[in-house]
RNA sequence: GCCCUGGUGGUGUAGGGGCUAUCAUGUGGGCCUGUCGAGCCCGCGACUCGGGUUCAAAUCCCGGCCAGGGCGCCA
């Protein structure tokens, strides 16, 4: 036994060992996911990134010491095994390794806080406690792997369309964004936030020529919900875009929520059937849309009371959902429920180039043209009982030459519970924030 | 923040004023040469906290804390 590296090296991942390699020696490194021991003959099943494999050690063919090595073992204890591939019909995948040495290169603890074989499934609170044993279950690491996927095609699809991928501050000073609550910090001796999404500079990046701009980036909110559907911290997709409107930007959202579909369908089939999870069910692009007066009718014929102007209840995201397939856009918002930045109509200024693309009873992403007049901002900041002074840096951009521009964000984790088709946002992410939960 | 429900071994549960607190999984040991939810034998391990009612509370009542679900909040 050695509890270091030294010069062992992983000759072959789990998923690399096939009846193809009979009769090679290979060294593999991972997690003893369990431990079978007949007496005369012994199974370990060693799990790494990719699946499981085989260890098979009959006393016949293996030394004695080998025997008690493997005996020796615990579930969970991280181990290098080297050994000779041996097509086996018998064998789970038809393929097994006879161990010629065995490496415990760090032991696991027992009991262990949870079960990553999930004969007893345990509560999501425990799963999270212990996250890092969770993540260790297939069908939990391949929401991450369709989460990494989702995020390559997103980025590889915005550098087709030109677009220049930008970071943004995180840490704010001003508190006056909006409705929403900030994370307060100290800052030295100045009052700080955490910044609760990129809106503000996104937009100035388009008074600064860059034309097409994204971002890939943790937003924060300090909103008390309690829901499947939010954390405290989470993950935007931001884009803007100058001398578009909001229905260039559909478009692009469109093609990018389409691709992401199609990739994931391509590239994670094998995490799509752990997770038993039909994603062909849901339509491609292009979505339908549905204009906020037609959704008020829509919410009001199924019994659901709602006056025009009033932003969406849960019940009525529900009704609503009910009557669509899957991603559909609600457009033509009343300006009044959308944010100081979204353009009104010139002839009807009660209605905004405002959207929000959903996700049956989902809001995945929302979105509008923006307003690029200086004058016209301001008004719209003071009609929200916001003061401009607190806009200066932001304002400025709009006086010395802004592009009319567009844009949207779009809530990365949400964006994948719909790839995964698991219920709770937690699910999508590997640490969640949120109201009561701070670690790990 | 409001409403509902719950908190029993490491995990997941049954029970529901008094008896050795149920079962599965786990875990420690033993047996077993083809397991793949392995099997068999033996052992280990628990009633959220505080207060109250009672001869007696894990069980009933009150409060706290924590969790799950629903809603609200969510530029």
């Amino acid at each position: 036994m050695d509890y270091l590296l030294g010069d062992l090296r992983r000759t072959h991942y789990s998923k690399d060992v096939n009846p193809d390699i009979s009769g090679e020696e290979v060294l593999i490194m991972g997690w003893v996911h369990e431990i079978r021991d007949l007496g005369g003959i012994i199974f370990v099943i060693i799990r790494d990134r990719d699946g499981l494999v085989q260890i098979t050690a009959p006393s016949k063919k293996v030394d004695a010491s080998i025997l008690d090595d493997l005996r020796a073992l615990r579930k969970e204890s991280v181990v290098a095994i080297k050994g000779t591939v041996q097509d086996a019909g018998k064998a789970p995948n038809g393929v097994e390794i006879i161990p010629a040495e065995v490496i415990i290169l760090n032991p696991a603890k027992q009991p262990l806080p949870m079960d990553p074989t999930e004969k007893v499934k345990a509560e999501i609170d425990t799963r999270l406690n212990s996250r890092f044993l969770d993540l260790r279950k297939a069908n939990v690491s391949s929401i991450f792997k369709i989460k990494a996927n989702m995020f390559k095609t997103v980025r590889d699809y915005f550098y087709e369309q030109g677009m220049i991928e930008i970071n943004t501050p995180k840490l704010v000073a001003s508190a006056t964004e909006g409705g929403t609550e900030l994370f307060p910090i100290t800052y030295f001796e100045k009052e700080a936030f955490l910044g609760q999404s990129p809106q503000l500079y996104k937009q100035m990046m388009m008074g600064a020529g860059f034309d097409k701009v994204f971002e890939i980036g943790q937003i924060f909110r300090a909103e008390e919900h309690d829901t499947l559907r939010h954390l405290n911290e989470a993950v935007s997709i931001d884009c803007e875009i100058s001398f578009a409107d909001d229905v260039d930007v559909m478009k692009v959202l469109d093609g990018m929520i389409t691709a992401v579909l199609k990739s994931t369908k391509e590239n994670c089939a094998k995490e799509l059937e752990i997770l038993e999870y039909d994603l062909s069910a849901i339509p491609e692009g292009p979505f339908p849309e549905v204009k906020y007066d037609d959704a008020v009718d829509i919410i009001n014929s199924k019994g659901i009371d709602m006056e025009w102007g009033e932003d969406l209840s849960r019940e009525a995201e529900k009704a609503l959902g009910d009557t669509q397939e899957g991603f559909y856009f609600l457009t033509d918002w009343p300006s009044a429920i959308k944010p100081f930045y979204a353009m009104p109509y010139e002839d009807t200024p009660e209605i905004s180039h405002a959207f929000d693309l959903m996700y049956k009873n989902l809001e995945i992403s929302s979105g509008s043209t923006r307003v690029h007049q200086y004058d016209l901002l301001v008004k719209q900041m003071v009609e929200r009982d916001l003061n401009p002074d607190g806009f200066g840096s932001y304002l400025k951009a709009f006086e010395y030459g802004m592009a009319p521009h567009a844009g949207w964000g779009v809530g990365a984790d949400r964006l994948a519970m719909v790839l995964t088709g698991v219920e709770n946002i937690r699910e999508t992410v590997l640490f969640p924030r949120d109201r009561h939960r701070l670690t790990p």
